[in-house]
DNA sequence: TTTACTTTTAACAGAATTGTTAAAATACTA
DNA sequence: TAGTATTTTAACAATTCTGTTAAAAGTAAA
């Protein structure tokens, strides 16, 4: 077996179903879309992946599988300030975001519920740490401590994801261009780092 | 023609399409399940749409027309104050949101733009009613004005849309049953009208 | 009750799509 | 270079889904 050749066609194929995926979702997807992208016949999709369901649930893992690191972000050291964590995390986050599809990760839980659970079991114990982290910033006083921290965990999410999910139908409502939207956009990590930032800080009174 | 049934017949057909194009989307929807779920032959539902498309079209176009009297809220009479303009507009987005899925929007604007153009062709004027909008408030020294409004646009929008387009992975991040976190979230508009104005009010340095 | 019209259904046709298989092409090794 | 294993393709089978149609059932009105 030549691995040289075989891996990349495989990263080809792979490649061109994610495109497909990414932009159609799992039930608008065509095989022969994937594979005409791809530039081979379409059997060969099922000579590597057998299924297209096998082949789907590949790129959703490896999709989740980039994401996770980033919530190494939340292990408690306290060393790095609050400040510098939060702004490292959306800069990464949005940077993840930029080049991975949330909408179809969203899209295809819920048309399937169960990819969740059985994709993320064994990443269970990494999603509370941002609770952890934040609640322990209360106790310590270094910032507000008036707002639950899983509301803190929603906005921040919020204010990342959305922006860049919903970046059409934005850049439509604003009357600007999608790409003059994406030079907007340039400025937006910055921003809600800072205003995320003033609004979290300890408010003495 | 015995208007009173035949008009209950046709809502009937809508709401089951409405359930399942929403929850499975255009490509995932089936005629069958829908006729299912409506009680009826699979041939009624081209007997009164014709088509799969026209079908869909009808419910996008009657989401798209329920969504777009909030934007009416930021018609310019400023004898209201701004800050209660904002927190009925937060009230109002979310509680349309949480009966009319906004990921359903977004996906079938994704798989298809020209949704987005053609339908909203006739509101095109009212979109930017918020900058404009918001733009005064900052002349009047209202509201801070070292941020531009569209950001501001971006901001509300995603703190008020993703959380609920998101819910099952908020949910299932925090660790929380989806009703609990459906209870977390009655206090959740109320929480950001406030930190939103916190936010804008105009700070004097 | 008969007639005409509307609504509903069962059965079918046609198209699209996934997945299989056997053979052809290519690459590797002795 | 001959032989073997791997990769790729063309052709096909099976299923699923949409949309049509003709007939049946239901409704209203004369």
């Amino acid at each position: 077996m030549n691995l040289e050749t075989s891996l990349s066609t495989e990263e080809v194929i792979l490649a061109a179903a994610r495109k497909v995926f990414e932009s159609k979702g799992f039930d608008g997807a065509r095989m022969q879309e994937i594979s005409d992208r791809a530039g081979i016949n379409r059997a060969l999709l099922h000579y590597y992946f057998r299924t297209k369901e096998k082949m789907f649930e590949r790129i959703f893992d490896e999709a989740l599988e980039r994401f996770m690191p980033l919530l190494s972000t939340w292990d408690q050291d306290l060393e790095e300030s609050w400040e510098l964590k939060l702004k490292r995390f959306i800069i990464k986050f949005i940077t993840f975001l930029k080049t991975n599809s949330m909408l179809f990760l969203l899209r295809e839980i819920i048309r399937k519920p169960e990819l969740l659970a059985s994709k993320t079991e064994k990443h269970r114990k990494k999603l509370n740490k941002f609770v952890l982290y934040f609640d322990r910033l209360k106790q310590e006083r270094l910032i507000r401590s008036d707002v639950d921290s899983r509301y803190i965990y929603v906005i921040i999410h919020s204010l990342c994801s959305f922006p860049l999910m919903n970046g059409i139908v934005f850049s439509y409502s604003l009357r600007i261009s999608p790409k003059e939207y994406d030079e907007l956009m340039t400025g937006y990590p910055e921003i809600i780092s800072d205003l995320l930032i003033q609004l979290l800080k300890y408010q003495k009174n």
